[in-house]
Parts: C-alpha cells; structure tokens; sequence
DNA sequence: AATGAATGAGACTTCATTCAT
DNA sequence: CATGAATGAAGTCTCATTCAT
C-alpha cells in the first residue's frame, strides 16, 4: 500500500486548519499515515518515519512533541471527517429535505461516505486499528457521537417514521441494522480494493445492499 | 479487562491437543492473551506478560521461542475455534437437517456464535486487532475459510434458495448481508457489555435482528 | 568438521586417570571438544553441549561444576599430552640414544608429533584457541614447559653441538628455530587436509622441512 | 595490555577512507580493539566496550549496525595493511630491485613486517584469534592473498631462484619455509615484549634467523 | 527552522546454573 | 544419577526524545 499520492484529507489538513502546514510536515504527515496504516503506530519507529519522510528525526519532534502527538494529529480530525455529513450543522437541510423514502437517503449516505472512505484509505486504517488502543480517541469519537451526530440521526429514523416509509423498530436497531449494512458494504468494498478482485461488482452490490436494508427494514 | 477467571479457550487448549501444557504454560498464555487484548501486541512487553504470570521473563522463552511465538500459539487456534460450526465436518448434518426456512438457520448460528464470543471476549479481541498486521494469521484465516468453510456456507445458502425460502441473489452476497448483520449484532452486544449499558435488550435485539435478516432476504 | 570418531585423546581420558569416566561423561567432553574447536568456547552454550552430547543439560553440571570445569578438563590434559615425549621420564633414553645426527632426531620427533596432533586435531585446536583467554591454562603450560620440558631439550640441543652436528648458536634460539619450522609443516598440513588440497606432497615436503632445518643448524 | 594510546593503524583509519571518523567512533573503536585483543570477541559486551570508549552503548550501535560490524571495521582492513608491503602495486619495484641476495631481501621484509607488528600489536592479535571463527574474514585473507600476494611472492622467489641465490625447491615450500621462519621471531620477539624477558636480543635473534634461513635455502 | 549525533531506558532473547522430582 | 523446568543476570539491539550546531 506504499503510494506517493496524498490522500485528499491530507490536502485538506495542509491548508485548512489553524497553522498552515509547512511542505515538511505534511510529508511527515503524510509518511507517518503511511507507516501505520502498514504496521499499526506501536511498531512504526519514528526513525522510520522521517527516512519515509525525507527529514532529519529531530524535525518531527521540532513540530509534534510527542510521537502520540503524530497520532493524534491524524486520527483526530479523521473522526470529524468521517461523521462530517451527520453533524448538526451540515446535516440542517437533510432534516427538511424532500428524500421520497429510506432507501434515497441511505443511497445518497452510503455513496457519500464510501468515496470518502475510499479515497481515504489509509486515514480510515489508521482510525479503525488505532481506536482500540487509544483513549483520548475513544473519548473524540463519543464527544462527537454522542452530542452532535446521533440525535441528528435518530431524528431522520424518527421522521422516516412517522411518515410511514421505515419499520416501527426502536431507532437505536434501526441505526444498528443500518449501519451494520453499510460498514458491511464498505469493508467488502475496500478489501476488494485490496485483493484486485474481478467478483466484485460494484453497483450491482451496492443495489443490493440498498434493496436489502430498505426491505429489511420496511415497514 | 484485568480478569483472573480462564476463559474457556484456554482450559481447552490445556487439556487438548498434543503435549499438555503445565501451569506456568498456561499462566503465561492467559497473561500473555491479556495483555494483547488490552494494549495490543505491540505494546506488550514480555517483561510485563512475566510479571502477571507470575514467572520469570526467561521461562516465557522456554516454552515460546520468541514473542511471536506466543502470540500464534493464541490466535492460530483462535481461527479454527472461531470457525468451527461451520467446518467440514460438523457442518455435514446442518445441509440435511430440516430447519424450516433460512431464520431458524440463522438464529442457531447467531446465538451459537454470541455465546462462544462473549465467552470468549479476549481472545476475539486479540484475533480482530492483530490479523491485519500479521500475514501468518490471514493465511491461516483464508487457508479455514477458503476450502473449508466458504464451500459449505455456500452450499447451505444456495439450499434455502432452491427451496424458495431466499432471495435469488448471488450466494457470496447473501453471505455478506448475513454476515455484517450478525457481525453488527455481536460488536453492539460486546460494546453495550463493555460498558454495562441498560439500554440493551439482548432477545429483542437478536430478533429484530433475525427478523431485520429474514425480511431483508426473503424472497 | 562435525566427526563422530572419538579422537583417540578421548579413548584414553576415557580409562586412564583417576575415577574412570561413565558413557556420558565421555559423550560431553567429546561434544564439548567438538563445539569448542568449532565456535570457541565462548560461544558455545552448555546447552548445544547437551542436546549434541544427548544429554539433559543439567547432566554436564552434575559431572563438571561449571563450563569452565569442562575446558580445563579437556585442555589441561591436553597440554601434557601434547608435550609427553618431550618430558623428564619418557626422554630420558633419548638422550643417550644413537640418533647419529640432529636430522634424525627431528625427524623422529617431528613425525611423533604430528601424527599425534593429526589424530586429535581437535584438541589441539581448542588449545591453540583457547590458551589466549584462560590464565589457568597458560600457567599450566608453564608449569609443564619450564621446569620438565625445556631443560631435557635444551641439553639435547646441547649434545648434539657437542657432538659437533649442530651450530653453536645459543640453544633457545636453535630451539626456536627448529620450532617454528616444525610447527610451521605442522600447520600447514592441517590446513591442507582442512581443504583436500591436492598440491601438498606430505612425505616430500616433511623430508624438504627437516633439511631444511639440517642444513639451516649445520655448524 | 590497558593502554591508552592510539595505535598507528586507528590514527590512520581515523583520517584515511572514505567517510572521515568523529572522536567518538574512534574511540568506539579503540576501545573495542583493546577489548577484543585482551578477551577475545565473543567475550566483550558491548557495555564494557561503551564504558571503557566513554559513550553510551546506544552510540555504539548508531555507528556499527551490530557488534560483528565492529569486529570487521577492525579486522578487514587490518588484512589489507599485514599484506600492503606485498600488493601488486607497491610491490613493483622490489622485483626490479637490486636486491644482492634472498638474504637482503628477507631482512627488507622481516624488519618492515615486525615493526608494522609490533606497532599495532591488538590490532595483529584481534586478527590472529578471531580469523578461525569469522568465514568473513577468511574470504577476505583469501581474496587478498590469493590473487594479489601469493603470485607476487613466488615470482620474487623464482628470480632469486633463477639467479643461483636460492634452493631450486618448489616456490611454495620456499616460501613457507620462510613465512615460518620470520614468524617465529616475530611471535618470540611478541612475546619477549609482553613478558619483559631480559634474555631477548634483539638484532642477535634477527640476524639468526636471516642467516638461519638463507643458509638452510642456499643453493 | 532543521539537523543528526547522542542518549539511556527498556525491548527481546540467551545462557550458565540450580533444584525438585 | 539423571532430568529439564525454572531462574535472573546479562547480552545485543531499538527507540523516542534531547540538544548543540
């Protein structure tokens, strides 16, 4: 998975942000991404990192104190971005949108979130690998989850409802069953990616996913 | 997690297979898959997997050549373990057994998989985190999975189509629907035990969950 | 170099002596022997001794306290053994023998010498080696050199310039010389036979050595 | 043999070669030489040479990838600098030399190669006991002697044997004949100096040895 | 800002030796 | 006598971090 293109978070976090980014960081950045994703932050050594990099070791330390602060540079904004679309503020318009049924909103999410997750292979690894192990993430991913996305989603599940196009389950399962559905999706997706596999058609499986929650979950 | 009561893997591997293992054997296996759960392979250090043995770090190498050592000793069984129901051989009455349509099926596997799991915690704990850093474990997972496992799944799956109790999907489809679905159930269910959570009602959960599958892949 | 022909030194340790050695005893020391002509003492573990010698490893130290016990036991002989026909009581008829002039006395050494080293080139070898590192084996060599050897070579050396068929060079220096030629054909034939090299004619280049070293003392 | 000053070789690998040394690597190697020559390789850890060098053991490592490294940083070129004097190049003239006799030629030699030796003792002695144990360093005496030294060598005696000033035995016998000879002074006067033994004299012992090998080769 | 040599704590592993069986 | 599991000291080597340049 050695590959020299940035991936778009990263471009993003090179401009946006606080402080712009010097070139530098952003290719140490960037290698760090790179070397967890393949060997998980534990067995990445920060030597490896700048070599990968094309800097001295001392400069990491120049812009992140700690090596966990490399870590924390990546992984934390990786779970805004990944739960961007569900928060209070982008999600406004969704809530009064005219989505005819379920199975339009779950196409338009699942689409959304897989081409990001996609093309942002590595941030997603590092995000899914890391998560167990580090506290302070854990703590990000609730602090966003909890407050900011998930009444927001509960919402949408409570409105589907009440308009009648969503099985009168408790919102929390229909979340799950959701959710499971489309994780399920994405995974195969990316570990398709992985394997070159030819089996893999992917409209078709995503049609299919649609069809499946959609009937699964009708009312 | 730091928990003193075997989980059953352990006691099995104990007794079973070829050379039994002495005490210290088996206190540095369940120190050792400890530790892996709670911080990773990476981070553990041999020295602390001694100490919470109770055994000096030398009588580790012993009994394991090196780390990695330990760490296979844990999860190349785990895989069979995990696997099991579904191999060949104890498979062979499920084709022939006459369960009525595909959601009794699936209520068997479900329960029968939550149960050795949740019994189980640390030690699918160990095997989710690590597989994708060590090619020794995914080829032991693809060499289970592949002949031994996909074949029969498959074979079941096209069964309750040819007798119109399923949707006439591609069998590799129906699999992942069904697999992210009870996956989905499992992770909620560990979660919501991790965190002693009252919002969980483990049989409506699972039937909805059933339900939710059976719907979603009726024909 | 790995040779399970006992060398005959070991045949000898094993009846001769003090308590006669058991099966095993003679099993260690010749793994022993082996491994320290092989790697150096240093670097052989007690516990290759053992599993070479197919033995536990606790048995080597029920026989000889410590790994060093097993080198003096190996190499103190040694050091005797390789000096004997040079030592008070079996030289004392040499001394009034008719070798008619100092040629024919090298030789008769020489060969007795060499025959002997090629027979227990291992031994020999870890004699060579070890003597550097190991006081107790250099004051040995002393002890047997100084007071029982030297002088009976000295005043051989002595009357054979009486005689007149030797210069009348000081007799460590003679001694000297003719060592170092002896052990120069010496080495250079256990090299050779190290590598089967074919262009070393034994008995011509003995007979090139010995008058060589004639011609070289001649008065 | 604890002794501080810099033997010529280190002052000569210091600034000489490719990448120049700071004082810490040669300290580094300094102390490893001392090390190595007083209890051989195997026995030197690499804290007591970090200790005795004054540097962290980590330095060590920084510099030389493992401790064998060292070794070889040591020993290779000490092979080149035994042999230079009988290199292809710098050998050229000595072949067109008016060299009177083998007689001249061998005190050119011995008393060039002796004062080399005994200037740079460890470094002679490193060479000497760890040559059986390194195949590295086997090669590369091979490599140097077998193509560069040897024929060079052998043409030199067959001149002088062409010129009537030398025994017409085969060039290799010749040429072992004297390597023993020259040898033994050296080890004598080696040992002589390590032991203070008032009994050595010098030029005495030297002029021995010549006459002693130009009239044992003599015609 | 950037470097990379230096550090020392700590990682994994080996080993000679002991001791209960 | 023999075993081999157990030990803990010591070995080689890695690593995150610091600091003078």
């Amino acid at each position: 998975m050695m590959n020299d293109e940035r991936e778009p978070w990263l471009e993003e976090l090179l401009q946006g942000g606080e402080g712009k980014m010097t070139d530098k960081q952003a290719r140490i950045i960037a290698a760090a991404a790179d070397l967890f994703a393949e060997k998980g932050y534990a067995s990445s050594s920060t030597s490896e990192i700048a070599s990968r990099a094309g800097v001295a070791e001392g400069t990491i330390f120049r812009h992140y104190k700690t090596k966990k602060d490399l870590l924390l540079t990546i992984a934390k904004p990786a779970i805004i971005k990944l739960l961007a679309p569900f928060l209070l503020r982008e999600f406004k318009d969704v809530l009064h949108a005219r989505y005819g049924a379920y199975e339009e909103f779950l196409r338009a999410m699942a689409t959304n979130r897989l081409q990001f997750i996609s093309q942002n292979k590595r941030l997603f690894k590092v995000l899914l690998q890391e998560l167990p192990f580090h506290p302070e993430l854990q703590q990000q991913a609730r602090e966003t989850l909890m407050p900011l996305v998930l009444p927001q989603l509960l919402s949408v599940i409570r409105k589907f409802q009440d308009e009648g196009s969503l099985a009168p389950l408790p919102p929390l399962t229909v979340l799950r069953l959701t959710a499971s559905g489309i994780m399920g999706y994405i995974l195969a997706h990316l570990v398709a990616a992985d394997q070159n596999a030819d089996g893999w058609d992917e409209t078709a499986e995503l049609e299919a996913t649609i069809a499946f929650l959609a009937k699964g979950l009708a009312p």
